[in-house]
DNA sequence: CTGAAAGCGCTTACAG
DNA sequence: CTGAAAGCGCTTACAG
């Protein structure tokens, strides 16, 4: 049945007129509409459409029959009516926060791998974007309304109290998590093995004099990679010099601004940089070339994040590979396995409940703008 | 009531005990839970949390029971069920393909400006990803199920026929559509005026042998920019050389196998290189780099999209701005007017059906990639 | 000012 | 092998 393209009206009324609709102006069709075209009650479309139990329910004559009117109809099944009957909507959410400047890349990353394995399990995604993590918990509450079965945070600030009520309400990972949280899953990078990682090269190389341009203070992963890069220079026996951590923004700016007050103090100039992430290692490089520095004959820099841009910039940068795609997906996983066990119909006891906190591996990826001291 | 965390199940069975609900082993809390610790109708707990008429309808005293209530409850309405009725769920589907290597950092792009504005507008994102855009039309179909209001899609290859039933569905807005479809609204860039724009900064710094690294072949797109290359050329007197333009994929590895070619092609190099897109640019000045041409003085490159790369090369790449997050934002709108219009208790009459098809402007951004010819 | 009833489009016991 | 009925959690006429 071939219908001309007019309006989404006009196959409601074209059915109508029919006879096979009970009322003009329907928009979609319903499963009753295929019954009643097929002659046969709503329940037999509905167990043969699911597939349950179906091949040994129903006779081959009646399945071909609704098989073949439905896709005449071109029917498909109201997911939010079948969600409300079994608990289950195929759809997980992802939380992310919105700054004024728009999303990062960050987060667009991650995305990405949550995208992909959603895909591949047949999940959809639903984002939902907050402003502000901390004065907006009542409208997280509120995305576990139906819409998805579980949560996926991306660099949540949680209050731990808070966690605890989310906990009671939706099966939910965090990643990246700026606070450890009592209760829930939550999935990390090993921060600082990363800033280990990072200065040990940059030692190795023979640099004894390695400024660390640090993300935010109150940052749990930009804490720990601070560790790293004082146990890394510890074990090289270099005596650490507090003038040479800057914390800041994790951005491009901010790299600029740090790198130019390097620049201009003069003495004592240190030969690497260690920059907790890429943006900021991009800014820094930025004004190295500005003010011909270069890089890495000069100046050695490394990055962390491994981000798409890091193999963009000239000389490319050697960096912290952190697996945004896999950690996207690996979230999907583990709050996938979770909703499985949360089933409405199959209760946990608290016994079952477990808390699970996993940590990703990172590694560096040496690229050109790294030398051995000169 | 703050309940001490162990599990989702605690919640219910307190409520159980408390003789609140009426079920032990209950999700979440309803309506009705509502209602009955309230000693009202659910009739008056909806009408109060829905905001209807509700200043003249409820007493203030109810009200604010109720009020209290489902907050001491932390009630949040089921959006599935409330979907059902109003036939709305806030919620806007987004279809993207992906490919084997996952998806493209334009889309990611694009999906930016849609976040922002769809959150803007209290709409929520559903991302559905799709292998390929012509085998998998009935999947297209099913996305229209009552989980979201209306569907955007980016860079669609669609059968017009497809369209025409699609159009019947459900309100959609196809941005980069790959071909023209018959009923819809679009949402497109200038490609001709971008090639146009590109092409004749360079005839105008000196430049007469350019080279064209094109779009795929079958790419309206793509078709629309080597139409404004040939424009701009012709503008300028040059006379066309059929082996300066060489269509490829849209990524940087085709960009660099193309710049290969070129520059062992030996006899007659070009002196400028219009990419495009930045993905070829950014591949072919990779090649360049190495085979040590220097960029600009040697050869000069142009891009277009202005991705968020694009300022990240080195040099920083001149380029056509494509205004990506705007699009998406753009969209949204475009969408939201349309499910305005297309209201189940508001059926527009066929008279009313609008096709829009919208052009955005693109631009030219000047950066260190260009000068004028040696 | 408030409630009882019907219904949105499904699924799932339960009958026959 | 198939159907009638109840119900998922809401909203919206319609009564009182």
């Amino acid at each position: 049945m071939i219908l001309p393209a007019i309006n989404r009206l006009t196959v409601a009324n074209t059915l109508y007129n029919e006879g096979v609709t009970e009322k003009p102006f329907k928009s979609s069709i319903t499963l009753r509409d295929v019954a009643a075209r097929a002659g046969v009650n709503a329940t037999t479309v509905s167990v043969v459409l699911n597939g349950n139990r179906s091949g040994t329910r129903v006779s081959a004559a009646t399945r071909e029959r609704i098989l073949s009117v439905a896709s005449e109809l071109g029917y498909s099944p109201n997911m939010a009516a079948r969600g409300m009957k079994s608990r289950r909507m195929n759809s997980i959410g992802v939380v992310d926060i919105m700054h004024a400047k728009g999303l990062n890349l960050y987060f667009l990353e991650v995305l990405n791998g949550i995208l992909e394995k959603a895909a591949e399990r047949e999940q959809n995604t639903t984002v939902f974007t907050l402003s502000n993590w901390e004065t907006e918990e009542d409208k997280i509450l509120q995305f576990c309304d139906g819409r998805v079965d579980g949560l996926i945070f991306v660099g949540p600030q949680f209050r731990a109290e808070f966690a605890q009520t989310l906990f009671r309400r939706t099966p939910f990972v965090a990643l990246h998590s700026n606070i450890p949280l009592p209760v829930s899953t939550t999935l990390e990078i090993d921060d600082e093995q990363g800033g280990y990682l990072a200065t040990n090269y940059l030692t190795e190389l023979g640099h004894r004099r390695i400024a660390h341009l640090a993300g935010p203070e109150h940052f749990s992963g930009a804490n720990q990679r601070i560790k790293g890069y004082l146990r890394a220079l510890e074990e090289a026996g270099i005596v650490y010099d507090a003038s040479l951590v800057m914390t800041g923004e994790f951005d491009a700016p901010s790299g600029r601004e740090r790198a130019e007050r390097i620049l201009d103090n003069g003495a004592l100039r240190p030969t690497a940089l260690f920059c907790a992430n890429d943006q900021i290692a991009f800014g820094a490089m930025e004004v190295l070339a500005e003010r011909g520095v270069p890089v890495p004959s000069a100046m050695s820099v490394v990055g962390f994040d491994d981000s798409l841009t890091a193999r963009m910039t000239n000389p490319p940068l050697t960096t912290i590979c952190q697996p945004f795609r896999q950690l996207g997906q690996h979230a999907v996983e583990l709050l996938l396995d979770q909703i499985g066990n949360n089933a409405v119909n199959k209760p946990v006891s608290s016994e079952e409940t477990t808390v699970i906190r996993e940590i990703f591996p990172v590694e560096l990826v040496v690229r050109g703008s790294t030398s051995a001291r000169s």
